[in-house]
DNA sequence: TCATCATAGATTTTCGAATTTGCCTATTGA
DNA sequence: TCAATAGGCAAATTCGAAAATCTATGATGA
């Protein structure tokens, strides 16, 4: 999730991450027709350099190109974000068990490590302070992401990253916040995890999941 | 994998597939430097034009680019076939578990269908003519697809399709037949998928994999 | 002899403009 | 009044060339 840049970065790769970003935290909004010129005068570049990475975000599946008319910010709705978060279980819950099984001691102070600074974070949030969301959801990844590290696939942990940032996506359009409940989930999940119990860890997460999807279509913010 | 043309093509997408089919049919070999002058007389196409589709290429990881260096076509090794294998294991298994539990009569046809066609092929390959190849691995690939359509999730078919033609690659690079023993595992995946056996066929579809996967590097023909 | 630096050539990255395609409106004929 | 078609405008697609970057070669100095 949201790479951090190289010193000799191309201005192409500088606006592909900054309109990924756009895309994901929900400054373009779902469905937004994304027009060449506009874009190109909002973000300085040309509509060259514009259309190589909107092709890479069109294979990632965060734009939709219909024709020879243009692309527009991906859609969303309540099948889709079902869909998302069924292969987020599938991707993380699978990688979470191998990453258990083999994970060594570097790994465990990974994982205590994250999730000590997402614990932190989530501390903050609750006593009312929404200003680092940002930041918080950076740790969210980092957390989850230490834990599948062991997982021993590359593939499997960059098929991950993708549909991790596609569910953050959704997360951020709906407002989720499950404060407490969350936090108390990762807790669960750090001590699964270093009590080398694959099974409980991966029940956890499917509950941390599930509860997530279930709130945010309680809560109606998606029109289905 | 690869799908069939629309009428008013842009040329940049006619191109998209043609380089994606020689990657994956081994015309463009694995580690080759994609040099974009050569490309370009090649093709028949501008440089910007083949940026856009070599951007697209590279999040699929059918090619790599090293900082601005360039691209090149994605590097072979036994460990990625793994990963490959491991992520189709996975992926499949799973949809087709879904798709059998959820599949209609309709479905069944499909499948009865797409095993004929492949069926009639493999007959016809192990009489000794291989002049099809290609349509072969279209069919083994319709045959796979039916079986797995009904798995409700079209996120988790488009990852199947991506995973799968990067195993075909490597099934092509490796130049795999296993003749008669994939055709009967063939056989007995649509026994079991009619047979309502989610068990029995995810079985077969693993064994299926993994003796590719032995085959080939029991063949020597990647190098580790 | 070796490492460092400068320069030229090759290659990639970026741009502005030309071409092509799709869309909307108005006009024609029934 | 309605359907069909032509024309004009807006937008996407494609191109060729300029700008920036990398690589290889050779010169310089310790």
């Amino acid at each position: 999730m949201l790479d951090q840049t190289g010193s000799t970065e191309t201005i192409g790769e500088k606006t592909y991450r900054r309109i990924r970003s756009d895309i994901i935290f929900g400054r373009l909004a779902p469905g937004q027709k994304l027009r060449l010129e506009r874009l190109s005068t909002q973000y300085e570049t040309s509509i060259a350099t514009l259309r190589e990475l909107l092709n890479r975000l069109l294979v990632e599946g965060l734009i939709v190109a219909e024709g020879q008319r243009g692309f527009e910010v991906m859609p969303v709705s309540a099948d889709r974000w079902h869909e998302i978060a069924a292969m987020r279980e599938l991707l993380e819950g699978h990688a979470l068990r191998q990453s258990i099984e083999s994970g060594d001691v570097e790994w465990e102070g990974r994982v205590v490590a994250a999730h000590h600074k997402l614990a932190t974070l989530e501390k903050q949030l609750l006593s009312g302070d929404r200003s680092q969301t940002e930041t918080w959801k950076r740790y969210d990844w980092e957390f989850h992401h230490a834990l599948i590290s062991c997982c021993g696939s590359k593939a499997l942990l960059d098929a991950h990253s993708a549909i991790f940032d596609k569910y953050l996506r959704y997360q951020i359009i709906a407002v989720v916040f499950r404060g407490e409940a969350a936090a108390r989930e990762h807790r669960e999940l750090l001590k699964a995890a270093l009590k080398r119990d694959a099974d409980a860890a991966a029940d956890v997460l499917v509950k941390h999941i599930r509860d997530c999807v279930q709130h945010t279509i309680k809560s109606g913010a998606l029109a289905s």
